[in-house]
RNA sequence: GCGCCUGUAGCUCAGUGGAUAGAGCGUCUGCCUCCGGAGCAGAAGGUCGGGGGUUCGAGUCCCUUCAGGCGCACCA
């Protein structure tokens, strides 16, 4: 019995107690769908609702009073054991054995689908982040972003949603001057000019650029910095992206700002939002009038000087995510960046959208890692890459993909080095590898889930140990643990529900051995064990998988 | 000054308005003749920053206050 159909059965029975003129409640009254979950302790039961508390009072009744009543009537539920009405009016529901059991056979027999929903389905959404500039290396700023972008673009696809994950380039404007000129300085071996990059990799850069452009030292300054720059962009993007790789996060688009340049879309996006009547010019310069909306100050599209700002461009980029036929537009971005939250709302406004629904910021807090080697080649920071190199890419984005975006983050590069409990990645994989390793045993053993004249063996009766109940229902929570994680936008929610499923399995298996002693039989109770082993070993590695994580079969 | 985020166990952090606030680490005590001990069982550890309020019920929602982080460009 899943928790829908326990829900349903509960409308039931409040129907019931309203067509028999038990329950004095207007129809509207009637919530849809009764809201049922796992209670805190066990002794609660397999599950619990507060409907009767939420209800009694509009129904001119005690909650004890209509808790019993609804008891009553639920219990004559197919599959529901019993119906306990606890403190002040809560209803405590335990399942059948065989009920609960169910599942396991029901989460191997769907497979890697186990987990996945419709709850978001018809969305079509653009999630972008990361979009650093391509003028240096990715750094542990970038790095959450990374872990928590991928993850939810693969929780947002899990739940229904259509995703396209989205890196946005910004490669026009002066930083890409002094990118270039840093290179050519490098390549003619002067000093970095001022507020250029000075890291070792310009270094670096000016060394490929020239093996693949000798003639670099004999143009002219203009060209010469156009080929370093160009060069350099070229030679960067593809680090970025093989790091990004190699991280195991992957972008559907990567998007230049220079086309927008280029292809007069900027000075469209302009003249579209003058016609929306929101542009306005001043000093010489051209206005958006975000304040209309819930910006504090306008913000200056064209300067005085005739240059596009990077605001405008940004206005132009979500016409382009707009017209591209993308009604929810997600930016993840840095606390640093909180402060364009209003004036990308208002630019929404400006377009004729709704602030509200078609664009969603979500903003996350920085994230230091102590211990961590600065790198050489990038400056004073931590780079991506050597993060990878250090702790792995399983345990980055593990460690990352666990806390909500909006805490702060100090993580301990040494713990994430730890094969242990200080490290919840492995914890959980250690379970999924365990699961592996009984199926492994298990076909030396000559367990299987059928018998061996390939009948039926699967008893979920045989399933009523207090740690298979537990780890049933936990194995139930995981559709609703997926949805959630879309819904509120938080990977992090499947990461805590994995290490929890993990440690339900570690009790069990050191409860119920799912091979016999070596003097023993195989019996259909070793069989149905093995379905068990099998279902929570399904959605480890599906939750794993969402989170970008392997489930490696050995450690 | 204004705005956003965060204050929960010694540490790092969970906690869709529900029951006795949780996990890991650290400290202490047990469990390997049999499926992986990278595990399990147990103990200790809390004015949920402070103060008001909303209600059957508040760590959670509202107000206020204190502390920390970040942001308030014709930069990108």
């Amino acid at each position: 019995m899943t928790p829908d159909e326990l829900s349903g059965a509960l409308s039931a029975a409040l129907a019931s107690a309203v067509a028999d003129g038990t329950l004095a409640l207007p129809a509207d009254a009637i919530p849809a769908s009764v809201h049922v979950e796992r209670p805190r302790q066990r002794e609660h039961g397999d599950w619990a609702t507060n409907v009767a508390l939420q209800l009694a009072k509009k129904a001119g009744t005690t909650p004890r009073a209509l808790a019993e009543d609804l008891a009553r009537r639920l219990e004559a539920t197919p599959g529901v054991k019993a119906v306990d009405v606890a403190g002040p009016g809560f209803l405590n529901i335990t399942l059948d054995a065989a009920a609960a059991g169910e599942l396991a056979r029901a989460v191997v027999t769907a497979g890697p689908a186990y987990g996945r929903g419709d709850a978001l389905a018809g969305q079509v959404i653009n999630l972008e982040y990361i979009s650093a500039n391509p003028t240096g290396p990715l750094h542990i700023g970038h790095t959450r972003w990374a872990a928590l972008g991928d993850s939810l673009a693969r929780i947002l696809r899990a739940a229904g949603a259509e995703v396209a994950a989205e890196y946005y380039i910004n490669d026009a404007g002066a930083q890409m001057d002094r990118f270039g000129g840093s290179i050519l300085a490098r390549a003619r071996g002067t000093e970095v000019p001022e507020g250029g990059y000075k890291g070792q990799y310009v270094a670096e850069l000016a060394t490929k650029v020239l093996a693949e452009r000798p003639d670099l030292l004999d143009l002219p300054d203009d060209e010469a910095l156009e080929v370093a720059r160009e060069e350099g962009y070229r030679l960067q993007l593809a680090e970025i992206r093989q790091v990004l790789e190699s991280f195991g996060v992957h972008f559907d688009v990567w998007f230049s700002e220079r086309t927008l340049h280029e292809s007069g879309a900027v000075g469209k996006a302009v003249e579209r939002l003058r016609e929306q009547g929101h542009v306005y010019d001043q000093d010489g310069a051209v206005w958006l009038r975000t304040t209309d909306f819930t910006d504090d100050k306008d913000r200056v599209m064209i300067r005085a000087n005739g240059e596009p700002t990077y605001f405008a461009a940004d206005a132009a980029y979500y016409l382009s995510k707009k017209d591209r036929g993308f009604p929810g537009k997600i930016y993840l971005l840095g606390a640093d960046h909180h402060g364009y939250i209003n004036r990308l709302k208002a630019i929404a406004a400006a377009a004729g959208d709704d602030p509200e629904t078609n664009i969603e910021v979500l903003i996350g807090q920085l994230v230091n890692v102590g211990g961590a080697k600065l790198s050489k080649r990038a400056g004073n920071i931590i780079e991506l890459r050597d993060l990878v190199d250090w702790i792995g890419a399983d345990a980055v984005r593990y460690s990352l993909a666990r806390f909500p975006a909006d805490t702060p983050l100090e993580l301990q590069g040494e713990d994430l080095l730890k094969q242990t409990n200080d490290n919840p990645v492995f914890y959980v994989q250690y379970a999924h590898s365990r699961t592996a390793a009984v199926d492994r045993n298990a076909a030396d053993r000559g367990v299987a889930r059928l018998r061996e004249d390939g009948s039926d063996a699967f008893d979920p009766s045989l399933l009523s140990h207090e740690t298979e109940s537990v780890l049933l229902g936990q194995l139930t929570e995981f559709p609703r643990i997926v949805a959630a994680a879309a819904q509120h936008r938080e990977p992090h929610r499947v990461a805590r529900y994995l290490e929890q499923l993990a440690g339900d399995y570690h009790k069990w298996y050191a409860e119920c051995r799912v091979l016999p002693y070596p003097d023993e039989d195989v019996t259909d109770t070793h069989r149905t064990r093995l379905w068990l082993n099998d279902a929570v070993r399904q959605v480890l590695a599906n939750g794993l998988d969402l989170l970008g994580v392997s489930a490696p079969e050995r450690m």
